[in-house]
DNA sequence: CTTGACTCTTGACCTATGATAATAAATTAA
DNA sequence: TTAATTTATTATCATAGGTCAAGAGTCAAG
């Protein structure tokens, strides 16, 4: 069985013809390291739960600088909001940090499957209010920590993470130069 | 009717009847300006729909600074997820900024307006959409532009906020010292 | 009115982080 | 393998924004 089907198993109770059911007309798609997968001006009605790999959901500024929104790995579901919910264009990227494995999942996927099993409303509104209380939690750190605290709880927060995304993305992450949490990590391993 | 009525009739389509059948056994309650509705620590089953005032959510930190996460205003909700979703201890307060009134909607009120109207479940993902992709936008700002780039932001989304809360809010919430937006106001005022 | 508590502004100074650039190390491509 | 590209480090210098302190304006309470 799929990866997709076992999540939606584990989190909904079906049996596992019904998982099975649900899931066997979703495609699954690989790119390549570095494949683009969305663009700002881009309205798909694509969402992407990952099998395998890495993706990266970011913005490009004024000046060319890169900020990444938000990683997303295995056993998540990626989605561009302006551009899935709202057929609006969105307005940032996604990227594949590493060769990554996705399922697609269309917009009419959560139409159809809530005939199937109406729970899955619920669980998708636990879910949503647990992203945001993630992002209310980054908001408040972004408004008042310093480089190095930033730093410090995103090693505890995604400890599996900063091994498998290159320095640089993670700075981006925090909202500080590559240079800066360079200077960070070497003053971390003086003090210790 | 009650506003809050209003405002359901209104996104789902409801008689009058049904409106009023579903608001009629939530309480109303007022908060004199600089009442704390929650405290780090609580576990409160409350959220609040603001029918007039303005209500902060924040955090203060090890310094004693304060942090605004939001402002809600009349026809908002404000929810702490922490508490009213995954019964745990909140991190923040919510102060009321203005004499507020509220209606207190308990986590009951959702487990049975369902019952009575089911389209309450999507439109309430798609509102919890919004708020992520404006968190996003909030996230990519933070990340990325200069205190006066933020502030005009703000002054753009949110045009009438301005007048009504202090100047050091503002500053809070954009992530500032007062001091700082003091200036970037003068420079505004002196470069127009 | 007057007092006291906020709020906003301004100035002088300081610091964390950004910018730039050079180098080294690691990865990828050929 | 070698060359080319990307990534990480380090040093120097620059700057946006923080800190601290003083003063002026505003408002509410006695």
């Amino acid at each position: 069985m799929e990866a997709f089907a076992i999540y939606l198993k584990n989190r909904l109770a079906l049996t596992d013809e019904q998982a099975t059911q649900a899931t066997s007309c979703l495609q699954t798609k690989r790119f390549k390291k570095g494949s683009i997968l969305l663009s700002p001006g881009d309205t798909k009605s694509d969402s992407y739960f990952i099998n395998k790999g890495l993706l990266r959901y970011y913005s490009i500024d004024e000046k060319g600088k890169e900020h990444i929104i938000q990683f997303a790995i295995e056993d998540w579901m990626l989605t561009d909001r302006d551009s899935f919910i709202f057929n609006e264009q969105s307005n940032f990227y996604i990227e594949a940090i590493e060769d990554t494995e996705v399922v697609i999942v269309k917009k009419d996927f959560f139409a159809s499957i809530k005939n199937i099993v109406p729970e899955i409303l619920e669980l998708n509104i636990l879910m949503l209010h647990n992203s945001i209380r993630f992002m209310q939690k980054r908001i408040d750190m972004l408004l008042s920590a310093t480089a190095e605290t930033r730093y410090l709880q995103f090693l505890k927060l995604y400890p599996n993470l900063s091994s498998r995304v290159p320095q640089w993305m993670i700075a981006s992450y925090l909202g500080i130069t590559p240079e800066s949490l360079s200077r960070v990590r070497k003053d971390l391993v003086k003090r210790k």
